[in-house]
RNA sequence: UCCUCGGUAGCUCAGUCGGUAGAGCGGGUGACUGUUAAUCACUAGGUCGUAGGUUCGAGUCCUACCCGAGGAGCCA
């Protein structure tokens, strides 16, 4: 199998007799000519059988291929305007490696229920193929852009002993005989460890959130990356923010336009997306929702301290013509370990970046440096001072200021890619009433 | 947890006033040498989500429950 050729080699290999292996993705025929369009991951292409040219034999085989089984095809590559794509192969010989035998997903409407519980096989089709292949690449863009900045890639525990805040959002598991651990929710603490050591790190994987959520937002298990930069303020927190999204889309448009195509997302949206993005503080985010919020509800009214909700996002993204950072949200809203304004203290030196039409996909901030104030901090929310010792260590030895952001990878995905629903953007999604497969 | 909608063939759905279960797609068989979700003909395929109730008679009306979808709350 080793002279097997990628699909998406063979516009340049017209003329030559090549072999391919993949899955045949559609089927028709008509008296002696048949037509089978193979996948093999890379690209699809027509493959064309004729009784005259194949023979007798591997014309009944091409004839009685049936979607989804795996072939190993010979034949000549030509370009014939006739063909989708406009390249073709030639049938010599077709051998069957795996056969499939009805297969459930047809090309026609199914429902998302249906689809879900086909989760294994959806994956094959195409709009799923391309969904997903733009994730791989947002996640390559984030690590190529991550590592040209200097940031040193730091993972962290997905087993963790304490919460960050509370444990009513918290997967809890037993961990023989410490007590109860948690699947972790962020690796934001654990990544200032490493940012103390490296100057600049992230961290890249999943997290859990046992949140009773049920939009088209939210799953419990999603993947996040968390940079976390010293000598890193407010303002530097949000440079580095803008030009990683603005690299991220440029990245899609450039590697995976035809799969942005197919999902029929508005190109020349993405192509505004570049840095410098808009800034509005919290106060002013209030007054656009004061000025439009419309009349029939949709978007309750808001007074300050408040958080904001997904319908005042929305409203407020759709303002602007790319991610616009909402800035210096009320401190009591936010985490205790965020970096108050010294202008004003009841505001917080945070940000979160909301992408047009969508919401949020990123919140990140200016942490808190002095030992004595994050002290003051834990003990106001409540939590356990002695298990956050090690944290605090952070800032007896050598503390310097410092910032960082988390990024949902499926919100971006989502975002970049136009889909509707996040179950879409991650190839087994984790929701509320869903585990299988 | 709350609100809304839904559950009938493998899939997507229709089913009128309560009176013998329907279509399209997919599957099977056949025809056709350029199809693009091909087309045409024929054909198989049903415990109407579950359990009760009303009725001479329930897919249809009533009650409870189960399951799915959308949204809200919640969500550094």
């Amino acid at each position: 199998m080793h002279d097997l050729v990628r699909i998406d080699t063979l516009p340049s290999r017209v003329g030559e007799t090549v072999r391919i292996g993949g899955w045949v993705t559609h089927l028709r025929s008509k008296g002696s000519i048949c037509f089978a369009v193979v996948r093999d991951g890379s690209a699809v292409v027509q493959c064309v059988a004729t009784r005259a040219d194949a023979g007798d034999d591997v014309f009944a085989t091409a004839c009685g291929l049936t979607v989804e089984t795996s072939v190993i095809v010979s034949g000549t590559v030509r370009s014939d305007a006739r063909s989708p794509g406009g390249v073709e192969l030639g049938v010599a010989t077709v051998e069957v490696v795996g056969r499939s035998v009805d297969y459930p997903i047809a090309p026609k409407e199914h429902g998302v229920g249906f689809l879900q519980e086909q989760r294994h096989l959806w994956v094959r089709s195409s709009r799923q193929h391309a969904a997903l292949r733009i994730r791989h690449e947002v996640e390559a863009a984030i690590m190529e852009f991550l590592h040209a900045d200097g940031f040193v890639r730091f993972d962290t525990p997905i087993l963790t002993p304490c919460a960050a805040e509370g444990t009513s959002n918290l997967f809890a598991t037993e961990y023989f005989d410490l007590g109860e651990a948690y699947l972790a929710q962020t690796g934001q603490l654990y990544v200032e460890a490493g940012m103390m050591a490296f100057g600049r790190v992230y961290c890249f994987g999943p997290t859990f959130r046992a949140e009773k959520s049920k939009t088209r937002r939210h799953l419990t298990e999603f993947w996040m990356v968390e940079p976390e930069a010293a000598f890193v303020d407010h303002a530097g927190n949000l440079e580095i923010q803008e030009r990683m999204v603005s690299h991220v889309v440029a990245r899609c448009l450039e590697r995976r336009r035809a799969d942005l195509e197919l999902l029929g997302r508005d190109l020349s949206a993405l192509e505004r997306v570049q840095p410098p993005f808009p800034r509005i503080t919290y106060d002013e985010a209030l007054e656009i929702v004061r000025a439009h919020a419309p009349d029939d509800g949709s978007v309750p009214p808001l007074t300050w301290g408040e958080d904001l909700g997904a319908p005042h996002e929305v409203l407020i993204s759709d303002r602007f013509d790319r991610p616009v950072f909402v800035e210096r949200y009320p401190a009591a809203v936010k985490a205790f370990y965020m970096q108050p304004d010294p202008a004003r203290p009841e505001v917080a030196l945070c940000a979160d970046l909301l992408a047009p039409g969508f919401g949020e996909i990123v919140g990140g901030s200016q942490r808190i440096h002095d030992e004595a104030l994050l002290r003051q901090r834990i003990e106001e929310h409540g939590l356990p001072v002695d298990a956050y010792q090690w944290y605090l260590d952070l800032r007896r030895y050598g503390s310097v200021p410092h910032s960082g952001f988390g990024l949902g990878i499926e919100r971006t995905v989502l975002w970049i890619s136009g889909l509707p629903h996040v179950r879409e953007a991650i190839a087994f999604p984790r929701m509320l009433y869903r585990i299988y497969p």
